[in-house]
DNA sequence: ACCTGAACACCGTTCAAGT
DNA sequence: ACCTGAACACCGTTCAAGT
């Protein structure tokens, strides 16, 4: 068992787990996350990639860790108004705004759940407001639950078209088929026909958080 | 430009689209969607990676073909209740219980945004069901997409758990977190304390939805 | 037209050795 | 204790050639 304390020994570090997650944020800030690599992220540092194992246990570690690192420098906390229900949609749209900000995080985002431990906060404002708004614990965790589904689910649908619109511009398979529809058969949507795509493009993301807060307390009011 | 009737020349093929995506099923179907290579793919077929290409575009295209293929052969038509808003129920609860019985589908889902056009029934009928309870045809189109993230969240954040579940039983990051929590910071989180790991577990996707739905409506009527 | 072989440009990670 | 080099066991895809 190695001594905790006393005078370190052994050969000094040359890199730390600090400098590593910097140059990670950078790399995937600067190339995407799809390069962030250990062999390029080694060079990066100006190491090798086998040293990189020394600070994180994997490449699973290492994207935890960034989120973490994420999370602590960019949530900034909203003022909180003072009526609960309102505070409840501010809290989960600040939560929105800094992932959206990052499209990056979705990989991590299913490889680990919610955020790390500066990110609470946010978890206890949501609940409080719903327990001042009428809900019991219980009721609010899975409120808060149903909130983080719509939230995450926005985010990653739209990443993911994000990057399918960057990567080819050909009228999207979609577009095509809402084009020839078979009005006996689907009438709204032929109806619809071109207006789904812009339609769906809308940001509304507000307006469907509010209704869904707003269903949530009245069914555990009724 | 080749002609497309009249005798075939060349060399007969000695695979086919089908062949390759059906083959493509049961490997992930036994192995799981990291097992799903193109080399691995081929040899199960019988033939190199490069035959492949001759088939499918690249790798994201089988994907997709894939998602295809599973949306036709497992999507069930549920029974429609007469009720418009408990047809928007009905079906978003459709199309999740089809989701959730294949996880790997995450990884196609954030590629490419819903699903295939024998998937459009159900946006059809969600669509529809929206419009009865008073929507307007804009503001459906907007409630179904809410719906969709609620859906798509819920499952890929379930998934993700499931993963991390799978790999590694340690009692997770989280709970050591939420078992040590400062009272006078979180309050609400603190009274929770353990109960909140299995409070999250619970399976309320229904509940969630039909808050949603209900404040959708509400919102739209009001 | 369809398939093959060899090659390119990568991955994450392990293992044994060096300082 | 910390780092290196070489190697293992893979990837997706391109290119030139064969039948």
């Amino acid at each position: 068992m190695p001594q905790p304390s006393a005078q370190r020994r052994g050969r000094p570090p040359r890199i730390s787990r600090e400098e590593i997650v910097e140059a990670a944020r950078r790399l995937v800030d600067e190339e995407g996350v799809a390069k962030l690599t250990m062999r390029r992220l080694a060079t990066q540092v100006g190491s090798t990639p086998m040293a990189l194992y020394h600070h994180v246990r994997d490449k699973e570690e290492l994207l935890v860790l960034l989120l973490d690192d994420y999370a602590a420098r960019t949530l900034r906390r909203p003022d909180l108004p003072a009526d609960p229900r309102e505070r409840v949609i501010v809290v989960a749209a600040a939560i929105r705004e800094a992932l959206a900000g990052c499209p990056w995080i979705v990989e991590v985002l299913t490889a680990d759940d919610l955020m790390s431990e500066s990110a609470l906060w946010f978890n206890e404002n949501i609940v409080d407001g719903l327990i001042e708004c009428g809900l019991t614990p219980e009721q609010a965790v899975h409120a808060y639950r149903a909130i983080w589904y719509y939230t995450a689910g926005e985010m990653l649908v739209r990443a993911a078209s994000a990057r399918r619109r960057a990567r080819d511009d050909r009228p999207t398979y979609r577009d095509r088929v809402f084009a020839a529809l078979d009005p006996a058969a689907l009438p709204r949507l032929s109806a619809l026909g071109t207006r789904w795509a812009p339609l769906t493009a809308e940001d509304t993301y507000l307006d469907g958080l509010r209704a869904l807060v707003d269903g949530l307390i009245a069914r555990a009011a009724g």
